[in-house]
DNA sequence: TCTAATTAGGATAACAATAGTCCTATTTTC
DNA sequence: GAAAATAGGACTATTGTTATCCTAATTAGA
């Protein structure tokens, strides 16, 4: 599998929401309800966006969460290091080597896929997923005609 | 997590075995020994690289596996689409909608990115994966500079 | 024709990661 | 003090991956 979590997707969807509602806080229950979503795990993912400091908490009765930075600065990869979901395409990516190590043929071409990879997901930000507009470029005409999206 | 799985590393070694020795064919058992795999699960991996006809078979006692095709020719996403790796970085990207797809925020965005990391993986071959060479330029000095890979 | 080495593949067990729930503590406003 | 919110530890269920075991079929060569 080549899959992002569920903890990713509702961080994303999360901060998608929070990205529209900025001003006052939005608590955890009406994400929760709005999108669908089981509010005990979506409170996972909220916390890890807080530790990370991608969005800031307020606790008591008129708390909630609301997005620290600007979606044009938050990227998915931003997100997905939030919920700490590792992005490494194989093992030696990320933790310490394996037993082929010093004759391995797989090391450096993957670190090259790696970069690749990481590039699409630190070069696609939050602002990219917010609702078509004109000025977002991500969802140019031309471009969805090329990658065959409708 | 975001990983190949074992049954892609695997294959993909394999391949790069099998791209170095073109020829005669050769065995599981051999690819497994001089890499130091699972011969059992390397099987598995070949059967399916077999059935998506990456490599052709011989059976019997002078039997073993050789490529189809040109190592420029063959991508990683034939790789991993041949042991049925999913590579959707979200559900609907290859299953059925799911419950929000009337109203999803996410799916287009999601397209996009997905068509991104598709391009990767289409886009990378298995002579890429072959040891460095002047003429490899996917090992391109420069390129390795930029992405800081030694 | 028999044997040994090989691929083919079903079944299943062991393990790991993800997804989800439950409960309690703490904070804050009214 | 009550209500509504975040914080987070503990635990369970589910799913996916990894690995092994076993048997069948194929083929070259003695």
């Amino acid at each position: 599998m080549f899959r992002l979590s569920k903890k990713t997707e509702y961080a994303i969807l999360a901060m998608q929401y929070l990205a529209e509602k900025s001003g006052e806080p939005v608590s955890a229950k009406e994400i929760a309800t709005s999108l669908g979503l089981s509010f005990e795990f979506l409170s996972k993912s909220l916390q890890s966006l807080m530790k990370s400091g991608l969005v800031s908490s307020q606790q008591g009765i008129k708390g909630g969460y609301h997005l620290v930075g600007t979606p044009d600065m938050i990227s998915v990869m931003d997100i997905i290091q939030a919920v700490s979901e590792n992005v490494g395409i194989v093992e030696c990516m990320t933790e310490s080597d394996c037993s082929r190590s010093g004759s391995c043929n797989l090391k450096d071409p993957m670190s090259i896929l790696q970069s690749k990879v990481n590039e699409v997901f630190t070069q696609t930000f939050l602002a990219d997923f917010a609702n078509e507009t004109e000025s977002n470029q991500f969802f140019n005409k031309d471009f969805k005609i090329l990658n065959g999206i409708n």
